[in-house]
RNA sequence: GCUUGGGUGGCGGAAUAGGUAGACGCACAGGACUUAAAAUCCUGUGUCCUUCGGGGCGUGCGGGUUCGAUUCCCGCCCUAAGCACCA
């Protein structure tokens, strides 16, 4: 055994051996519990950076403890290997996007092995490849024959940057989650996927999931979906046979009613639009152009309308109401058309003050809905939004407005002119890309027999290897005759193909399913395989996919289940959310110039080229480039663009891959954001070199081996019960932090109990065999222990401790086991207060009573000096933990 | 504006069925070893006062409950993230 530690040199060897043994191959069996063990696999960019260095350690090390801890553990990973990156890399440089994808895993993977993560390699996956997006086409047909695919004309998101449609969720607040650039509105014919159809079930399946999910996440999700819960109410257009559908969560305040109020877009303003005045047209028109632009979050929108000059009868109060139109109804929302109730809503509220609309009150406190029943016109301050009694309501004055919500909705059904409803804010999911590097759509359209779903057998719908990408425009794939030109699957007559690939979420929707039975070539996976190892146990990854792919593959999952894929409603039981690894940047922005491509744009500098200078508490104080330009800094997401990525391959090299994989985990909670400081991670060489020397220290003496057999209790010396204790105690505190999900709190304990050891003050030349026990058992124990966080010291360090390379951690060992009785102190600190104030320690059994407590405590000198001349009023005895003694 | 987290040393962070605040690490300072440096080991490190025995103050701010509050309650301030006209 070298004296020192060389990371480099161990962890060599123990890869190989890792992966020679096929150490982390699992299948299934009955033997063990299974545990299904998933972090979010990569887009093979090309680099890991270091937030997938966290996210993986994190995983690792939970796989490594539930292995130890008996789990017949699945580990696997993959790639998330279509997308735009290497479409951009074709138009931009010419290269084939399979090969720059295939080049860019096969670096990757030599990335996730340096680091030592313990994978099934056999079971990965990668989007990209015909074995795996052949099922994406697969569950496409099922879909479509569910009726959960369709095609409709809509008007999409569209990044003109990145010339490419965008998902609500991809596009929300008005800017490509991609480019950052505006997203604009345009008419395309769509494939979607109904997600609509498990809304309640999204919402609902939630209750199964609630103790392992973040509640942030289920929130973001409960809030993405939207689901209201009111009713469609009829409104008659006077003079003509044509009505106005709202949809209200309010009926209650119906007779507050003082108009109703349709988006730009509503049919009935189509349908008049030749009788309005120029004036009236110009404000549609304004309107609707405003609505393509990009929605600034920071601005407050003035909201704006017009009267159309049309009118609509209330239903219950048989009112005439002007029917305006204003921008602040969104056509895409409930019916595109909504009552304004001034007087109950902060929207029509601000809206009715502008145009001076009549602000009537219907719903009262009830204190005072005597005394507004009685008068005519109650001048509000601001909206009364909240539930009260009905006022100025005819029949229903008096009632409880909550209450009458329901019965004013039986009346709306009686007389036919509502309906309870219930809308969502969720959207169907459109999965239609003019893109290259995606699956095809397996959609043929026939002139004769339409719109016809590629043949099962027919499958995969295979990407053509070699097309010239420009990015322009349409979908490559539709200047590829060879792909285009298609026979009907019915008819057999010549006919052409989709030309449209998928939205790359599809691929995550379901990838950790095809790591079960990889190699399938008939099903995605066989049911029996899943049965066994799903749903996924803990899955890990970042809080940006909260909504998008979390939502998606849930809702996939619904499918399968309806398919008779699995058997279950949720495919992840935990979910832990980690937080993002940030960096210092340091940029310029470029100032408003004539070219508008750039204007506003920031030209960031790497850290190494930058000048930095710092008050005392490290904030920045300025920074600036080699070329002395001031420049501006911020932390933000770590990358590589932004000159402030860190390069894992380097790390490993300098540090070894065991340090940068404890320090990742130590120096802060996963949930929270890593500020990146590489300062921190020699503590964590530091400490793997002391348990190393330790270690050494002790096996190579002659006592090491010499010393077998559990001595008698009585043989322990105090100092060497005192170390037992601490191994027993770290075994507990490491053993509840993995199951709490707390990466940081057990590097910090392994510390301590290293420390311990060099606590123990007896060399081994000079150790009684009570005390080389005591020894041992620690360090066996500690290395063990490390294995989650360093699993190649562990490994050489398990191997220095039997003496061969017989064995190994990762297929035989199995955690230390927790004895309470040699946790237990022997003597116990006991501190007293006096009158809340720590004043002395009095050492005591962990088993003496209250009054020996007390008694104790009353006995210390130093609480005599701060009692005496007063009277004792009380004395508080808290077990085990503390005595406070209350004087007057 | 709404919602949800979070404010603890120079820094990352420990500790809450209410019970020794600051574990562990970083950084810093002093010492040992060395011709010297690195590495390592030892000591110190919330803050103020001190006759060196100790003592006062201290977990964003102000109140409250309690023998005792970082922890519970009320009211503020700051901050991060998410949502943003969803009727």
């Amino acid at each position: 055994m070298d004296e020192k530690y060389f990371a480099k040199k161990i962890e060599d060897k123990w890869q190989t051996k890792w992966r020679e043994s096929g150490a982390f191959e699992v299948e299934e069996t009955d033997a063990k519990p299974k545990f299904y063990q998933l972090e979010m696999l990569p887009y093979p960019s090309g680099n890991l950076h270091m937030g997938h260095v966290r996210n993986y350690s994190v995983g690792d090390a939970l796989a490594w403890y539930k292995r130890l801890k008996g789990f017949n553990v699945l580990h696997p990973i993959g790639w998330d290997s279509f997308g735009q990156p290497a479409e951009d890399a074709a138009i931009k440089r010419g290269v084939n996007p399979r090969e720059w994808t295939e080049e860019n895993i096969e670096h990757m993977r030599g990335q996730l092995q340096r680091l030592g993560l313990g994978y099934d390699w056999r079971r990965e996956m990668a989007a990209h490849r015909p074995d795996y997006y052949k099922f994406d086409q697969w569950f496409f047909l099922k879909m479509y024959e569910m009726g959960l695919a369709y095609k409709k004309r809509t008007q999409v998101n569209w990044c003109e940057h990145d010339q490419a449609v965008l998902s609500n969720e991809q596009a929300s607040g008005g800017l490509c989650w991609r480019c950052g650039n505006p997203v604009t509105k345009k008419d395309l014919e769509q494939w979607f996927l109904k997600t609509t159809a498990y809304a309640d079930q999204l919402l609902d399946d939630m209750a199964e999931i609630e103790a392992g999910w973040a509640e942030k996440v289920l929130k973001r999700q409960r809030d993405w979906i939207g689901r209201s819960e009111g009713a469609f109410v009829d409104f008659k257009v006077a003079q003509t046979d044509e009505k106005i559908r709202v949809f209200t969560t309010r009926i209650d305040t119906i007779y507050g009613a003082n108009a109703i109020v349709v988006a730009a877009e509503h049919r009935i303003v189509e349908h008049h639009f030749a009788r309005f005045s120029d004036e009236t047209k110009a404000v549609i028109e304004k309107i609707r152009a405003e609505k393509l632009k990009v929605t600034d979050h920071e601005a407050e929108i003035e909201k704006e309308g017009v009267d159309t000059g049309l009118k609509a009868i209330n239903p219950f109060s048989g009112e005439e109401l002007p029917v305006w139109i204003g921008n602040y109804v969104m056509i895409e929302y409930g019916t595109g058309a909504v009552m304004s109730v001034p007087a109950h809503d902060e929207r029509d509220f601000e809206f009715a003050k502008k145009y001076g609309l009549p602000i009537r009150q219907v719903i009262s406190e009830p204190q005072l809905a005597h005394e507004h029943s009685q008068m005519q016109v109650l001048e509000l301050e601001q909206a009364f939004t909240d539930y009260g009694v009905l006022v100025h309501s005819d029949y229903w004055n008096g009632k409880p407005s909550e209450g009458a919500k329901k019965e004013m909705t039986e009346y709306a059904v009686k007389h036919g002119f509502g309906e309870a409803a219930t809308t969502y804010r969720l959207r169907d999911w459109g999965i239609s890309r003019q893109r290259f590097w995606g699956s095809p759509i397996p959609i043929v359209y026939c002139e004769k027999c339409g719109v016809v779903p590629e043949k099962y057998e027919n499958l995969p719908v295979l990407l053509p290897d070699d097309v010239a990408i420009t990015g322009t425009g349409e979908s490559p794939l539709a200047r590829v005759p060879e792909f285009v030109n298609a026979n009907c699957p019915d008819c057999g007559e010549p006919a052409r193909r989709e030309t449209d690939t998928m939205d790359t979420f599809v691929d995550s929707c379901w990838y950790y399913f095809r790591y079960l039975d990889n190699q399938n070539p008939e099903l995605p996976f066989a049911p029996e395989r899943a049965a066994y190892w799903t749903p996924v146990d803990q899955y890990i990854g970042g809080d940006d996919h909260a909504v998008m792919h979390l939502i998606y593959t849930r809702f996939w999952t619904k499918a399968m289940r309806d398919i008779g894929l699995v058997k279950f409603d949720e495919p992840v039981k935990r979910l832990l959310t980690q937080g993002m690894v940030i960096g210092e940047t340091f940029f310029d922005v470029i100032p408003n110039e004539d070219d508008p491509e750039s204007k506003g744009k920031r030209v960031y500098y790497p850290p190494a080229n930058v000048t930095v200078e710092r008050d005392a508490k490290g904030k920045i104080v300025s920074a600036r480039s080699a070329d002395g330009k001031e420049l501006q800094t911020a932390v933000e997401r770590m990358s590589k663009s932004k000159g402030n990525g860190v390069d894992p391959d380097e790390m490993v090299e300098i540090y070894g891959a065991d340090a940068a994989r404890i320090f990742v985990l130590f120096a802060a909670p996963v949930e929270n954001e890593l500020v990146w400081n590489e300062a921190g991670i020699e503590g964590a060489v530091r400490f793997l070199q002391r348990v190393w020397r330790f270690v050494h220290k002790w096996v190579v003496s002659e006592r090491w081996s010499a010393v077998g057999g559990r001595p008698e209790p009585s043989e322990f010396s105090a100092e060497a019960r005192k170390l037992r204790q601490k191994t027993h105690q770290t075994i507990r505190r490491i053993e509840e932090s993995f199951e709490s999900l707390q990466f940081n709190t057990p590097v910090a304990a392994l510390m301590e109990l290293s420390n311990a050891l060099y606590d123990f003050r007896v060399e081994p030349e000079a150790a009684t065999d009570a005390d080389v026990y005591a020894v041992r058992e620690a360090v066996e124990s500690l290395v063990l222990m490390l294995a989650p966080f360093a699993p190649h010291a562990a490994e050489e360090l398990y191997a220095q401790l039997a003496g061969n390379e017989n064995g190994m951690l990762a297929n035989e060992a199995r955690f230390p086991e927790y004895r309470a009785e040699l946790a237990k102190a022997d003597e116990i600190e006991i501190p007293v207060q006096v009158n809340g104030k720590l004043r002395a320690r009095v050492l005591a059994s962990p088993d003496a009573s209250n009054e020996d407590l007390e008694r104790l405590a009353l006995a210390d000198a130093k609480v005599a000096e701060h009692t005496s001349g007063k009277q004792i009023a009380k004395v508080i005895v808290v077990p085990k933990r503390l005595v406070n003694i209350v004087v007057k």
